[in-house]
DNA sequence: TTTGGCAATCTGGTCCAACCAGATTTCAGC
DNA sequence: GCTGAAATCTGGTTGGACCAGATTGCCAAA
């Protein structure tokens, strides 16, 4: 099939092929033939995929899928396959987002660092380019509300937090297709730079709460919508 | 040399026998040889230990620790493994720890269901018990805290934190071996409970902010303490 | 037809022996 | 001491093999 990534084409592939009744998969042995690589490959990947919980291995049984995965490394698997994501869990996941950044704007605006500032700076200049340019935005986005959450100063924060923006990876391009949206959350952005520059913890917080509402919504809408 | 979960082994092994310069590990053979087991048993739990980004290996060269490893899996995987963990980085996580359970409480005492109730109250009749037997505290402490962030709804949002409390796993004992230290906490997870039960978010984040004072203050002297 | 039980088959778990090609190390020759 | 080529080491990958329990299918008995 293809040569690098076997996780996100192997994670793809067992949603596509498992069995409803029982939720087993294909053997390892099936699947090595499927993606003609050997069976050790397969066992390694599928070790990645026990670990994150996605999948279960039962020792002279099969290989079953877990009965509702739940983690956003899952879910940010699933977005990098280009699996459909369960609307329910993609609304626990931007739950989940809305809660860390909005504590890190707090967090970042008492502790932010001129390094981080500068970086903000850096970040928000290339936005302002891009769409000067006429261009879309894309990792800037992503790019500069990671920067905020590496402003805490708190690595483990920063890790979790990293998770997230791999689910968002397809849908961005989406996202900022709309130029306005671009324009506006690039305002959006502004002010919460403003703010954290100014070491206000509330004000940041509170912008970056409206800010994320502008996201939440558009999952929503996502979901309500049509699901695929 | 053990025969399950080869996994905290292995990265206690790796961390007690890498290269200080370099940052490299031995090889997948020595490793194998070491701990009497395959090279493919070896190859399949560095993949995982590289999925955590744990380690780096890099082809035809060798294994390497990543430079600063901070995600909670990895410390919940060094606790497990009885490995010293690095004194700031249990403090960042305790902070996030902070973040989501206090925000946990708030959202369960909004959203929790009876079902969520019977549980918190199963749990909290058991610590009576416990308490009244002199015996001390244990796992009861981690269901209660994780029975709220349950009763948030929110399964990403339980699955996120649920890695935390095999952090903890090895600490529980110690921290509860004082008797005074149970009862305290006991009477707390009451008070949250009510607070929760009468649907007062505000009391409810308010308490369970309190409350995790005292285990941050926990984790901070161990830590400005000795280390080890 | 239904049921019970046994045997063939399948499955994950584990190990071993190779080969590849690039990285690393060793060491002879200058 | 320095250089460069050869020996060695390393992860990446494959194939085959064996084990023992789980699963399945089939046939005979009720």
């Amino acid at each position: 099939m293809s040569e690098k990534n076997l996780l996100p084409e192997l994670a793809a592939f067992l949603y596509t092929s498992f069995n409803e009744a029982s939720g087993r998969t294909p053997s390892e042995r099936e699947l090595a033939e499927h993606f003609s690589v050997s069976r050790g490959q397969i066992r390694e990947t599928l070790a990645i995929l026990e670990a994150m919980q996605i999948v279960e291995r039962r020792a002279k049984s099969g290989i079953f899928l877990t009965t509702r995965t739940a983690s956003v490394e899952a879910l940010a698997l699933f977005a990098k396959a280009g699996l459909p994501l369960d609307p329910v869990q993609i609304y626990e996941a931007v739950e989940l987002r809305k809660i860390h950044e909005i504590k890190a704007a707090e967090l970042a605006s008492l502790r932010a660092t001129e390094e981080n500032f500068d970086r903000l700076r850096d970040i928000l200049g290339r936005s302002e380019r891009r769409l000067a340019a006429g261009e879309p935005l894309a990792e800037e986005d992503r790019d500069f509300h990671l920067e905020i959450v590496r402003a805490t100063q708190n690595t483990v924060f920063f890790r979790v937090c990293s998770v997230y923006y791999a689910m968002g990876e397809r849908r961005l391009p989406i996202y900022f297709a709309d130029p306005e949206r671009g324009k506006r959350s690039h305002a959006e952005h502004l002010q919460i730079f403003d703010a954290m520059h100014k070491r206000d913890a509330n004000l940041s917080q509170a912008l970056m709460s409206t800010h994320l509402q502008g996201v939440e919504g558009y999952w929503k809408g996502l979901i309500t919508g049509h699901k695929s």
